[in-house]
Parts: C-alpha cells; sequence; structure tokens
DNA sequence: GGCCGATGTATCGGTCCGATACATCGCAAC
DNA sequence: GTTGCGATGTATCGGACCGATACATCGGCC
C-alpha cells in the first residue's frame, strides 16, 4: 500500500523523504490521515533493497561525489530517491493487481484511486465496482441496526449509525456516478496537457 | 482503543471473544471497518493480565443454570470473560482521559463516541470539539489543494480532493450540531432506563 | 453417513503508527 | 553577533492492529 504510493509519486519525479511525505498527505489526504516516518523509511529502504529504487540523482548527470554515499554536503544531507526501470514495472504491476485488499481499506482504495489516470479503464471500473459492493455491504449491515435493534440502543450510538449509514450512503452514489462516467467513456478530462494516451 | 470498546462492552454484560467480536463489528461499524481476532485475543490476554478483566461466569452467586456455558467439558470451550471492579473503575478512567489520539483517528473517535451515554457531559463537549477542530483542518487542507494546486492534478486526483472536502464539511456539520445540543442540555436522550436530570 | 456453514479459540508475520532523537538551515529578536 | 526557534530533514523503537491461517465443535440438511 504504502509501496504502491511511493512508487506512484516517485514515477512523477525523484524526491526525498520529507517531500515525500508531504505529498503523500495532501495527495491521499482524502482518505488516509498521514503517513508516519516510521512506515515511510523502512518501506524506502525494503524497496531499495528490492531493486525498485535507487539512491541519488537521476540519469540528468550526477555530480562528481556520486561516490559512496554521495550527500550533497558531505554532512548527513537529504538523500534522493529515484525510481527504476524495474521499479517502473512493479508500478504498473501493482496498479493493474488490484485484489480484494484494494476495496477493504479506505487507505488502499484511496492510493489506488490517486492513480486512476495511470490505470487501464478494466482496472478501474474493476475496483470501483468492488469498492461499491464494499460499501453497500457495510450500508446494509448499519440499515440493519437501525431497523432492527434501534430500540435497544443508546440515542449517540443510533445517531453513530445514522451518520455511518449516511456517509455511505453518499459515497455509493459517488461511485456509482463515477462508474457511469467510466461506462460512457467519460472519463474526467484531465486539465489540457496531458499526452497520457493508451499505449 | 481497544482497551475502552472491548471493557465498554464488558461493562454492558460478560461476554466470550466470538460475541465480543460481532458486537464491536456492528456498535463500531460506522467508524472502523472490524476488529481482527489477531487483536482481539491478545488485547484479552493483556486485560486479564492486568487484572481488568476475569475469565469465567460473574462473581455474583449465580447458581449454575443449565444455561450457564458449561461446554469447557475437558474440550476446548467458549470462555467468557466478565469485568472486574477494577476493570470498571480503568473504563471510566479511560472515558474521561480523552487526549489527542482521541480526535485524530477515525476508530479513536468512533470508539469514544459509542460511549458517550456514560460519559460525563464536560468531557462530551471537549471531545467533540476537539474532533471538530481536527475535520476543520483536513477541511483546511483540502481547500487550499483545491484551490491553489487544481491545476496541477489530474482530474480523478481532484475529484478525490473534492469528495475528501465535502465529507469534511458534512462532518463538521454533524459535529456542531452536537456541539450545540450538548450546550443546549438537549443531550439525545436515552430509551428510557435511567435519564439524567434535565437542567 | 457425510457435508457444510456458523460458532468458537488461537497464533504468526507483517504493516503502519506515535513518540522520540538528532542534525542543519535561515531568520528574527536582542 | 549570538541566541533562540521553527521549518526542514533522516532515522529508530516499541507497540497496536490486521489478514491469513489452523483447528475444533455444533446443528442442520440431504
Amino acid at each position: 500500500m504504502l509501496e504502491l504510493a511511493i512508487l506512484g509519486l516517485l514515477h512523477e519525479s525523484p524526491m526525498h523523504g520529507y517531500e515525500l511525505r508531504k505529498q503523500l498527505t495532501t495527495k491521499l489526504g482524502a482518505f488516509r490521515a498521514a503517513i508516519s516516518y516510521g512506515s515511510l523509511y523502512p518501506t524506502l529502504r525494503r524497496l531499495q533493497t528490492d531493486g525498485w529504487i535507487s539512491e541519488g540523482a537521476p540519469p540528468a548527470g550526477m555530480p562528481a561525489s556520486a561516490d559512496e554515499v554521495p550527500l550533497l554536503t558531505g554532512k548527513r544531507g537529504r538523500v534522493v530517491y529515484t525510481i527504476t526501470a524495474e521499479g517502473k514495472e512493479r508500478f504498473q504491476e501493482l496498479l493493474t493487481a488490484a485484489g480484494p485488499e484494494t476495496y477493504d481499506s479506505e487507505a488502499g482504495f484511496g492510493v489506488h484511486f490517486a492513480f486512476f489516470a495511470r490505470t487501464d479503464p478494466a482496472t478501474r471500473l474493476r475496483i470501483l465496482e468492488g469498492r461499491r459492493r464494499r460499501v453497500e455491504e457495510r450500508r446494509e449491515g448499519m440499515r440493519d441496526v437501525l431497523s432492527r435493534a434501534a430500540e435497544r440502543l443508546d440515542a449517540y450510538t443510533l445517531e453513530l449509525q445514522r451518520h455511518g449509514l449516511d456517509a455511505c450512503e453518499r459515497e455509493v452514489r459517488w461511485l456509482e456516478e463515477l462508474i457511469a462516467n467510466e461506462r460512457n467513456g467519460t472519463t474526467p478530462q484531465p486539465p489540457s496537457a496531458d499526452p497520457e494516451r493508451s499505449s
């Protein structure tokens, strides 16, 4: 999950950890709160040993000190991570292999959705429908509670269920709209200059 | 978090693990998905060693009614957990000591809210206002993204931000209503049992 | 008799979080 | 000038929680 998010961001441009976290927070802020360094740095290391990312600047002419640890000033400096060719493949693989874990968690869905512009239409539809199914299940659960056991709950619990039910209904409607758009081919149009077409 | 939830449920009545999970899932289903046994059972064991809960039927000299889960016939049977007196104190303590972690996570807030009927009014207000502040912060973050960086984002990311913003605005309005009710003393009336004196 | 789904307890590996520590840099107050 | 302070930046540790899995019992239902 974090792996997908990191690869996706580094796919756009190389970055160091701090910046990565900021982008992660704003880009995924709608569905998850913030990424902790306690997950970020270990994951970065793992991605590095797996060969998906590498330390240092991209092929754009590296400076002289490209030796052991080419930290920009010789002191403990910022470490820039760049995605590798294998990493890009891995990213596409993760994007397409969207299993149930994609629908189950808010965060999982949010991350995948955030990269929908780089996901193929069939996978987009699959994810949206899977997500809708999950949310509908949650919605039904809450409806049952409200209709069958309402008298056994205190007012606050009831209110919590009502609020949750409302949120679920809204999300289902939102998903329904997105699904309709996908089927129409009315994919939300990127602003203007996005040469990314189906290759 | 799980600790509070478990103590709260066992405060209502003794239960075994499976039932506990079901109740947890429906009662807190609005804000978190489902509790895993991989967290539930270890936590139960911890609560037991801490002395907050105990294994077996409640201490009230209940005669061994035939109904009383005597399935422990040498085989592996169901284990009923009962909250202890210390556990009840601990529960109240956790209820009142609602720090920032209470507002930060959906789950944390959901659990505290679910037990609002047993929380004193001052703490209720504090939690609701803390939560509102958090959600407002998230909302402002998303507004900034939408107003300042909209042109640099693809249509899907934009849509995600819009949806998130909408959800935040709704939650803030919901919280505002609840806060107003609290201040009015218009606390949602519990069914019939023992309502607080309406001042 | 055999199968199956609901009930029930339990563990393991792994992901992610929250707190914490520490170092650098620019900038403003004094 | 130097002192302090907030933003930037890297890093680790313990712990909470999850998902998968295993295994056992029970009540039907064919």
